[in-house]
DNA sequence: ATCCTACAATGGACAATGTCTAAGTCAAAC
DNA sequence: GTTTGACTTAGACATTGTCCATTGTAGGAT
């Protein structure tokens, strides 16, 4: 993740403070945070940065396919830095913990035409949902 | 769904009007509706329901289980009165529409245990995406 | 090194969705 | 018919996300 960067400037893009901090806080151990989290990250290494800033960032970052959307709960959007590895994910349903995992098979060959009522299918998400060990025991 | 009114009597639930009128929406052809939807159906049925008691009635279903959220896209959940068939969505990325779907297959046992991270899981949701027909010749 | 300018950031208003509460209402049991 | 407590209401509030006019600045041009 750390050439993010560099593929950012490949793009043509401005290469400025905030969006430094962004991509800083994507690449952190903390995986699948909410836009509201990655700006109070960003706001500890850089105070003014606007929330419509990171906003604007993660967008951008989304359409060009650095970053995932993931909506597992009904909260708010979840972005999944791991985007250049397909994967689906493990939700805790106590504590809305998430893992990342890859299932095997080929779910997309599992819809049926008969199924597909004329859509081009060209992905599918899964959500296993669960209770993690912690939820568990307490 | 004719019977839910039934089945919430046998809970001890007690029936009003407001009830009553979310029943008989989510018992419309239209599927897949959100919250907002469902209240402004109620509201030509019954003009003085509010927002909160669509919006209670809708977590209520949900809890004893008559009825399943789903959160396809980023914007509001959805509510799905199939609750007793199990299935999962084949959704347009253009226009949002939404198909029930019955892949083939086992998708829980697609997760190998070295994939599970001690989790206990117990259901699994898959959401295809795809282009509809109408807005592929769009 | 400095200047220009297009692009980016800001902050605050606005929108959409969902939650909560206090007070009034009414279904069902008696 | 009364009573009672669950249900409904209206609207304030909270959260999440978007928009826009203004201000700032990165990076190329000079």
């Amino acid at each position: 993740m750390s050439d993010l960067l560099e593929r950012l400037r490949g793009r043509g893009w401005r290469m400025t403070a905030q969006r430094r901090v962004v991509a800083e806080v994507l690449d952190g151990d903390h995986v699948h945070l909410t836009a509201d989290e990655v700006h109070a990250r960003a706001v500890t290494k850089l105070p003014e940065i606007s929330r419509a800033t990171v906003y604007n960032t993660l967008g951008e970052l989304v359409t060009i396919g650095e970053v995932l959307e993931v909506s597992t709960d009904k909260r708010a959007k979840r972005y999944d830095p791991n985007a250049h590895r397909p994967h689906h994910h493990l939700v805790c349903g106590q504590c809305g913990a998430i893992r990342d995992v890859h299932p095997v098979g080929n779910p997309l060959a599992d819809l049926p035409d008969a199924e597909r009522f004329g859509f081009t299918v060209s992905g599918v998400e899964m959500t296993y949902r669960g209770v993690c060990p912690n939820c568990a025991t307490a």
